[in-house]
DNA sequence: GATTTTGATGAAATAAAATCATGGTTCGCA
DNA sequence: TGCGAACCATGATTTTATTTCATCAAAATC
């Protein structure tokens, strides 16, 4: 018998066009979506994908995705009704605190779709820089923090968003640009640009240069438009996520390169009061940050909750 | 995490007013829906159905109950979408064999519902008594028949409908009326009216008069409502439906009293040949007439598969 | 051509759901 | 007011469904 699982399934094979990023997304084995691919289509006696990479879908596939896709919102929007029904009148309020400027990249959407669902909800950003972000919580000065490492602070609940490739940044014309991923000392004789945030914060700087002993000499703007330009222009690298970077890479002037073997990878968290974990309109917030994430946001995957 | 199989029980639930009854509808029994019911409000934190008889839906139950019907006809919809897309083009033709008077009542609203669902299908019904009506599936003269006993036929697949109770009509001042129920031998002195039908599909002459050696006077006639009024006029006793009776009550010109003590209760099966069992289109007629019959007829109850 | 990635599959482990057995409550009825 | 019937709740057990684990084979990548 079909079951929403099912629904969930297709979308998430459909949305990333395998059943291993499938499974990722959904926390789950390739095993278990396959079995479980398996067994609808034999309940419906036809294939529901092409197994083709992408896999695709076929005509019943496709109907079963409209309908996933007609019955989802409707599902989710009883679910919050019963919620607002059940919920205690706490404050609404969802002051979230950001550090990282790309975050707004995604953020800023993310809390449109929010303000739909719960309009009752009233947000507010909490800016500027802070020596213990999570703090911030206890202090009742924020209600939801976005950070990149999950702590084992108790009163704090660290929720996994996703992870995403930190990406070199350099004019296309340079001599690094030969390289097929660049290392510490790539980055000792050049300028480095980022955003004005303390280092602890940059993860290239934290995670690779100051192991290395490498300090190259830096320079600062806010604008994400500004940095690549002054990369462009031979004025140095940068460091910016593969999704932050893709929208340049097409014009030609400047080339991304991974850095170190494997990749520079960063993960993103959303720490809220342990108190508040289970209100349903804060974990609402959360699991439409990681949809629209998911969503918009090229070159991401899914984190798991060990940090 | 909600489930279909939740809504489901909901919708059960409220519909028969019991968790009892739900479960009986649903072949499961009392426990499970119990279980089910308690972890769902569990998870909700509230409580779905106020515990009056018949059950009540609270604020929150009435949300999942209009999320039920919502989204219910979809997901039939896109299943019969996906039996369309899967199925065998065979003759798509469905000629139903019926020899019970009343249940013309019921089968001809459900044809109306199932003809919007299955425009394709073209329906025709097969009239007249026939010694094996079963043997019309194998003559194919046939495609399901409406039948009172599921036997034991290779060949043909039984499908269980429902089952109702007999109920014994008489005048309002009738000196049986007194009874709380009667038997066999209070027949033996009055006139039975009947359908004009083989004494075989006469569940009060084959089940209880024959057995024990009553044989009434006979009528017969063609209208339930000429039935009625010859009783009212003193004419004899007949045997209905509780169904059919029901509405012939009200005025108080007959009265009806069961048949022997708990009464005789007949039970109707859907037969088909047991290679198209598995066709979604005529399947869906099956599942069509029931929940059709559950939703419009007054005191029928599940029947089991075990005949 | 070697290596990696991916989907399928059978067996085993785990989780979920249903049943069984039973107890307490409510309601109708003598 | 006492009895029986109908009904819901619940803990223990059984059954069923789902997931994981361990592999394999095929396809894609280098």
């Amino acid at each position: 018998m079909l079951t929403l699982k099912h629904l969930r399934v297709i979308e998430a094979i459909h949305a990333t066009g395998s059943i291993t990023r499938a499974a990722a997304r959904l926390y789950l084995t390739q095993s278990a979506l396959s079995h479980q691919l398996v067994a609808l289509e034999a309940h419906y006696g036809m294939p529901l994908f092409d197994r083709v990479r992408p896999m695709r879908l076929t005509a019943g596939g496709e109907r079963l995705l409209a309908l996933a896709r007609d019955i989802t919102p409707r599902i989710e929007a009883a679910e919050r009704d019963l919620a607002r029904l059940a919920g205690n009148p706490v404050a609404r309020r969802l002051r979230i605190a950001v550090e990282c400027h790309t975050c707004y990249d995604w953020l800023m959407p993310a809390m449109d779709v929010y303000r739909t669902r719960w309009p009752e909800v009233e947000m507010d950003l909490v800016g500027g820089f802070h020596a213990d972000p999570t703090g911030l919580l206890a202090a009742d000065r924020a209600d939801l923090v976005i950070v990149s490492e999950a702590g084992r602070q108790r009163d704090v609940a660290f929720e996994p968003l996703f992870r995403y490739e930190m990406l070199a940044l350099m004019a296309s014309a340079h001599p690094l640009a030969a390289k097929r991923f660049l290392q510490a000392e790539d980055f000792a004789a050049e300028t480095l640009i980022t955003y004005p945030a303390p280092d602890r914060l940059l993860d290239l700087v934290r995670r690779v240069l100051k192991p290395a002993g490498v300090h190259p000499e830096r320079r600062q703007t806010e604008l994400t438009i500004a940095i690549v330009q002054l990369v462009a222009s031979r004025k140095g690298l940068a460091a910016l996520p593969a999704w932050a970077v893709a929208p340049y890479l097409e014009r030609g002037y400047v080339v991304a390169r991974p850095i170190r073997s494997g990749g520079l990878w960063s993960d993103l968290y959303a720490a809220v009061r342990a108190n508040d974990a289970a209100q349903s309109w804060l974990n609402d917030f959360i699991v439409t940050l990681r949809e629209q994430a998911f969503m918009s946001l090229p070159g991401i995957e899914p984190l798991t909750e060990a940090g």
